[in-house]
DNA sequence: CGACCCTTTGAAAGGAATCAACTTATGTGG
DNA sequence: CCACATAAGTTGATTCCTTTCAAAGGGTCG
């Protein structure tokens, strides 16, 4: 039987991706067990932290899918990035102490919460996890770099495939795709406040993915049929994830 | 006489910058003293670092701006952000072996040289100017999240005005605006890299804000006749810039 | 079964890109 | 100091992609 879950555990979530990224030895792994971690249920769109708070801790997703977004005047909605399972998507507020954007569920989530004491310590222990949690935020970085140059360059239907193609690699990433399949729990329109395309923009350009046979979609599921394929419509490049091998 | 150049000492330089965002205590800020800088001419639209690069050494932009880019497979460029003297575009480096942009001068430039042993140094050292060089990357990428709300939400005419007003503030914090004047070393051709337009698009968007008399452009410089009017027109709110007062 | 949300489709309107040309600086060498 | 070359800014006309508007299906759930 297949699973969309993942270790709930969330240090050794955690210890998963940062693992993703840097080759760390087990004596600084080891620390992530001093964590203390609460653990919260969250349902689909709701927002759970807000901009302007000034959070004294941080979140990691342990499920579902998590995203950080802006409004405009006129109130539309901005989705500036995804978050999934073992990313942490206010990592940030541990140095800015004040949020500049909302964080909020896309799909039904766990959390876990950890205070920014226990991160802190941790970092001041080891020079090595310190930098590991540095590295998760310039990964971050690099996500909005290359969100800038897919929303600038490429048009609807590219864009979808590079977003497509990014998700499915984060989500290998931590072993959340099955049979080339993983979770996109995003409706056509929220697809849209991340690409900056309208709903009516993001169903044509699911259409044209599919009718090339690259990807299927299907109950909050996408399947890629043609990685390769997506990935040259796309001009994705994947160095930007700085996943190891 | 005016002068759009700042003081050569580049700790000096970066201690101004720091405290732009967050109250350092002096024992801290004096550790700066200890970076070893080798300062490098550079001439006008010069890339100095490459994608794939793998550099041992950050770079601090003494004077004259700086950007980020990548390449589309057409080999159009996409400039993700421009950084200002006090800027260390490559600050990631220390943490992210590998370049996934190009860093290059826009205009004539000095940039100084710090080895990450240096930096590293510095960071072990104190967790104050630890957290202080991590705050900055991530004012860094809280300055791309909102490049990607700008080009997604913003008309042309607007998105200028909301990279005139980021500049605008960004040049105060270091002291180089000067009767609401600051340097703007940027082609048409260059600032729609930046803004994801075209040049002929980047033209009348300027004839735009020129006529509604909220700004004057000339000889490489922006005056400001209207700030409120232009962050009105930009939805400019600059919290994100994370500055202090 | 109906309310609601999401997806899909068609037609019209609009903003920006593109193409092409012209003007205005800047700069170099004869 | 002018002739010429080059880069940057400006303008108009046309094309194209995306948005907007409007409405019709399709699925889910109380």
């Amino acid at each position: 039987m297949k699973s969309n879950s993942v270790d709930v555990e969330p240090s050794a979530l955690l210890r998963r991706k940062l693992t993703a990224v840097a080759d760390l030895p087990v004596s600084s792994l080891a620390l992530l067990d001093q964590l203390s971690w609460q653990i919260s249920s969250i349902p689909p769109r709701t927002e759970f932290v807000a901009e302007g708070d000034e959070p004294s801790r941080c979140c990691l997703v342990v499920d579902g899918m998590v995203a950080s977004w802006n409004y405009t005047q006129s109130g539309d909605r901005q989705i500036q990035s995804v978050y999934l399972p073992g990313d942490m998507p206010d990592l940030m507020s541990l140095h800015l102490k004040r949020m500049d954007h909302f964080i909020g569920s896309i799909s039904a989530c766990r959390v876990a919460y950890v205070s920014h004491e226990d991160v802190e310590r941790v970092c001041r222990t080891s020079a090595l996890m310190n930098g590991a949690l540095w590295r998760e935020t310039l990964i971050d970085a690099a996500l909005y770099r290359t969100a800038i140059i897919r929303n600038a360059q490429l048009d609807a239907a590219e864009r979808l495939a590079h977003f497509l193609c990014e998700l499915f690699h984060r989500f290998t990433a931590v072993g959340l795709v099955h049979e080339r399949q993983f979770p996109f729990p995003l409706s056509q329109e929220l697809t849209g406040q991340v690409l900056g395309l309208s709903v009516v923009s993001v169903n044509r350009a699911f259409q044209t993915l599919r009718s090339q046979d690259l990807i299927v979609s299907a109950k909050g599921q996408i399947e890629i049929l043609d990685g390769p394929g997506l990935e040259t419509v796309a001009e994705f490049d994947p160095h930007y994830l700085h996943f190891r091998d």
